[in-house]
RNA sequence: GGCUACGUAGCUCAGUCGGUUAGAGCACAGCAUUCAUAAUGCUGGGGUCGGUGGUUCAAGUCCACCCGUAGCUACCA
């Protein structure tokens, strides 16, 4: 074994200061967190920083939409954040936010380095403007009709419905999100990063065993397209940190982000008497991981380390990018209540379960992991209550009641306890690699071995035969042994069933050094159940309370709360008034959902048919599929528009159109008529 | 459309450099057992390895094409 003493950096992506932690996040916190505590417990100085990152047009707006400053706004969501996030045992040794005089401080510094070796350009670019609002618009506030296929509603970047991309500019009747208003263009100077004069060096680095191999493949597009000028500043109004010398231009939210890794560590260091410079100097010997989502590797894996680079820092060691989450095997959906907030799975089960699965599937690549419920619970009862507790359970009785607690002076098999010891290394390095998936059957491996153990030397005979006293005890103390090892392999995944492991056993928190030293001539405490079964109810209570959380959010919306329906309000501002004879026109019609169905190759379609009586069938293709699913569709009525002319679509003709409310994506709401409607009848 | 991955038992996944009869856990069935939170042990059934074609003495593994899934496609956090 390796015994010096390495010195270890690591970070996972900063959550957005616009949103609640849901278990898709916790995929990453879970994931490094395990890997953290892992190397401290192996006896390395590892040092796990994160903050939140607070910048950008999103918190800006939505700060003003709840009529609070973004400071107030960042404040609060940053609360809770660490508390979903030490609900989960997620160890930071420091959470900050890029909304920090250390990364201000740093933005700068890295700023001005590359500024001076030329690698910032400053030109002049036409873009978008909101002449209401009086702000530039970026790509996701401008929405309009598809160059291509005409579908409405569509943002500036790339059409939903058929998939064309193109330039803001290209959409017809474009409007503001925010105002409504028909944007302008108008000139601005923008600060570029001169990316393409760091090619040279980042072909290298993405070589250089920085990257999993997926990952550096990947890459190798953006070099064939050519390195372009990356946009690093932005206009006010905007929330972030101005660039030094050049009033009303921001930092991009972008560049400050990253930054504020090193502006946690930063804080970090100020309080404890760390050494900045020896973990992101030049010349430092330290490591420096980031773990990210697959979705933000070029920010970290060409941006972040030419940045640095630019600024006479040292660059990250690794990056270790991970996949999304499913739930049953299907994106997190809403409606399916599978959106689960940490705070809602919080309320119904323990946070050590999902630690657990996520480990048991967690390895080295990119792959994107499903948490399928029932194979969920399942496995945790099986692997963690039925197997590794169970041992404990099923030992501790005899020596508590027979024994006064006291573990026997010698272990009844040497051989089989060496054979567990010897097995740690591969769980070790297993770990180290972030191979999860491994170290957790390699350690259910060994559950089943000590299982098998007690059930060969049957202690429940023993027991009921005299002069058999010292057998029994040896044989449910090597039992009890083989349970700490097992505890102390799962610690960096379970760190409190680990802690509640070590009250029973009455031991210091385990280190992975002392793990060849059996428990011997020692006393153990009471069995107390260290863990419950996952119950198919307890999911259940969560999913529905996951859909109740939607439901209270959207009653919150229709409700006229003033800062909600203002910003509604805002985004869509009342049409001009018209005649009672222009309504008239639209012939709204009561319709049964006959059928729906999803459309092969369309991302947000579904095809509905509707009903309207009388055999009047229509086919209709609805923007909805990111909000519904095809079966909760089916059966129900809805409001249709009848005499909407058809139009032909990429999959079909479209006879009509149903009438939903909402933002677009999870938000979509779909209207429904009173009990007691008809299909056929008339709106009016 | 292009690109990066993925597709192996009902479920979740292993399968290294191509090499005997494709493995594990869960679930299921039978038996044993009662120390343990209905936990445990033993035995068993279950697979056209997404499809088609190719390379090879030999293909789950390599190549091509197709189908399906996920993601990325730069001023969107």
């Amino acid at each position: 074994m390796n015994n010096e003493v390495r010195q270890i950096l690591v970070t996972s992506a900063l959550p957005y200061a616009n949103g609640s932690i849901h278990i898709g996040h916790l995929v990453e916190y879970v994931q490094t967190d395990i890997w953290a505590r892992f190397q401290k417990m192996r006896g390395h100085q590892c040092l796990y920083v994160c903050a939140d990152d607070a910048h950008g047009t999103p918190i800006m707006l939505r700060a003003r939409q709840e009529g609070i400053t973004p400071e107030e706004l960042i404040a609060r969501i940053s609360t809770e954040h660490q508390q979903d996030f030490a609900n989960f045992s997620i160890d930071f040794d420091n959470y900050h936010s890029t909304h920090s005089d250390e990364n201000r401080q740093l933005a700068s510094t890295i700023y001005q380095r590359n500024l001076e070796r030329g690698n910032i350009s400053l030109r002049t670019i036409t873009q978008a403007f909101d002449p209401v609002e009086q702000m530039f618009l970026p790509d996701r506030f401008i929405k309009g009709e598809c160059p291509k296929c005409g579908t409405g509603d569509q943002y500036g970047d790339n059409c939903e419905a058929c998939g064309a991309s193109y330039s803001p500019s290209e959409l017809k009747n474009p409007v503001s999100a925010i105002s409504g208003a028909k944007p302008t263009e108008r000139e601005s100077e923008h600060h570029f990063f001169k990316l393409a004069n760091f090619e040279p060096m980042l072909r290298q680095w993405i070589r250089a065993g920085h990257l999993q191999s997926e990952v550096a493949n990947k890459l190798e597009e953006w070099f064939e397209a050519g390195l372009q000028e990356w946009d690093i500043s932005r206009d006010a109004p905007y929330f972030g940190f101005e660039i030094p010398g050049h009033p009303d231009k921001y930092f991009y939210v972008w560049l400050d982000a990253p930054i504020g890794y090193m502006a946690s560590f930063k804080n970090l260091c100020d309080r404890s008497g760390l050494d900045f410079d020896q973990f992101w100097g030049r010349q430092s010997k330290a490591e420096l991981y980031h773990f990210i989502g697959k979705d933000i590797i070029y920010f970290h894996a060409l941006f972040w380390p030419a940045m640095l680079s630019g600024a006479d820092f040292r660059t990250p060691t690794a990056i270790f990018s991970h996949g999304f989450l499913t739930v049953n095997g299907q994106k997190m959906s809403k409606s399916r209540g599978t959106f689960i907030k940490a705070s809602t799975y919080l309320k119904h089960l323990n946070p050590e379960y999902l630690r657990y699965y996520f480990a048991a599937k967690l390895g080295s690549g990119i792959e994107d992991i499903d948490l399928n419920l029932e194979d969920f619970a399942q496995r945790v009862n099986s692997d963690l209550v039925g197997k590794v507790v169970n041992i404990a359970s099923r030992c501790s009785g005899f020596i508590r009641k027979r024994f006064d607690g006291q573990l026997s002076a010698e272990l009844a098999e040497p051989a089989l306890f060496q054979e567990f010891i010897n097995a740690g290394q591969s769980i070790a390095e297993h770990y180290e690699k972030r191979e999860f998936s491994r170290t957790v059957r390699e350690i259910m491996a060994l559950a089943d071995r000590a299982n098998q153990y007690i059930d060969e030397k049957k202690p429940w005979v023993i027991a009921k035969e005299e002069s058999k006293e010292a057998e029994l005890q040896a044989i449910c103390s090597m039992g009890i042994n083989l349970f700490r090892l097992l505890i102390g392999y799962l610690r960096p995944i379970l760190p409190a069933t680990a802690a509640k492991s070590e009250t029973f056993l009455q031991i210091p928190p385990l280190t992975w050094a002392e793990l060849p030293t059996p428990l011997l001539s020692h006393a153990i405490a009471k069995f107390k159940p260290l863990m419950t079964r996952v119950e198919a109810t307890q999911i259940e209570a969560m999913l529905n309370d996951s859909k109740e959380d939607l439901a209270a959010r959207n009653a919150k919306q229709t409700k006229p709360h003033e800062t909600r329906t203002e910003g509604h309000l805002a985004k869509e501002p009342i049409a001009d008034t018209i005649e009672f004879s222009d309504f008239a026109k639209v012939d709204l019609r009561i319709a049964r959902i006959a059928k729906a169905s999803h459309v092969e190759g369309a991302d947000k379609l579904l095809q509905l048919t509707l009903e309207l009586g009388a055999g009047d069938r229509r086919t209709v293709f609805a923007g909805i599929k990111s909000a519904y699913t095809p079966e909760e569709l089916e059966g129900k009525l809805t409001v249709m528009v009848a005499n909407l002319a058809p139009r032909k679509m990429r999959f079909g003709l479209s006879e009509g159109m149903v009438l939903a409310a909402g933002p677009g994506g999870k938000e979509l709401f779909i209207l429904s008529p009173d009990e007691g409607a008809e299909p056929g009848m008339k709106v009016k």
